[in-house]
DNA sequence: TATTGTTATACTCTATAACTATA
DNA sequence: TATAGTTATAGAGTATAACAATA
């Protein structure tokens, strides 16, 4: 149960990768791009904690979304230390088919469970979350992320 | 409900590298850990066919494993263009320790679990592996992989 | 003094191509 | 000719430290 959990999480987090790819995104600026389209134009500190990453690590993450045209840097109003960040049309565009995208993806994954599996799978995934979220699962918690289902995929795609 | 896989994939994924971290380990170069642990000393190119990497990653990875004294390479006793990996007594130990560790997750991440919620996971789990393979979903798999659960709680840390 | 964003530096993973030694 | 492993080169993410400009 625990491997196909494992296998789960490799499967979704690979496709999701490789989705991301074919988008010219990766997940680092795939995040920061939905958080601007969520949030509306920002400043770098503000995402910085928002995404839990370093400033250091923002400036890099923005100035490739700002080769890919799709965010831009300008002055704050008020503050002349700060930069907001805000998305293009194009940006907005690509986050928009991003949030579409996932709504589809959801239609299908969960077309032929039923909504009675549906509901239990939802509790116990929650009571998951919640176990994975307890202060005594920090002592425990371990175990390398099994890659081989994903990669064996891509190996015999070459 | 898709929300909720996405955060259980992000957040197992982001304990487990924060958990590897503290050993002293990438996930990659747990990865290959586990492999030698499991299948004994392998050639490289065998490693890299099994990973699904490139010969030239697994020259990283293995020199990685090669400096944490958890493995070594010798000369492969009838080929002699390969090199055969092994794990060291230490490696050894880290590998048993991972794969200890990680039925003690197991066993704590279940334990409120009942037999027969477990069954149901169990099949629904399935269900959406098969989902998730089939060929169909190539042309729908996508979205961005949220980071923000997990990533809040690192910035509560600081 | 604290905050904002940058440069500087370093490490890891990944990818492609070219090269060598051997099969 | 094909395979094994390496070097060369590049790009992405992450991290820390130091710095200039501004609050």
């Amino acid at each position: 149960m625990l491997q196909q959990l494992f296998q789960l999480t490799v499967v979704m987090s690979g496709a999701m990768d490789e989705d991301l790819a074919a988008r010219g995104l990766t997940r680092a600026r795939a995040t920061l791009l939905t958080l601007l389209y969520n949030h509306g134009p920002t400043i770098q500190s503000e995402l910085a904690r928002a995404v839990g990453a370093s400033r250091r690590n923002i400036t890099g993450l923005v100035n490739g979304l700002e080769a890919s045209r799709l965010a831009t840097r300008r002055p704050h109003p008020s503050d002349r230390r700060a930069l907001l960040v805000a998305l293009t049309p194009r940006g907005s565009s690509a986050a928009a088919a991003l949030a579409r995208d996932e709504r589809a993806l959801a239609r299908y994954l969960f077309k032929t469970v039923t909504a009675a599996e549906l509901k239990a799978l939802t509790v116990s995934l929650q009571q998951l979350l919640t176990r994975l979220d307890d202060p005594a699962f920090a002592a425990l918690r371990t175990c390398a992320l099994r890659r081989w289902p994903l990669d064996r995929r891509r190996a015999a795609r070459r």
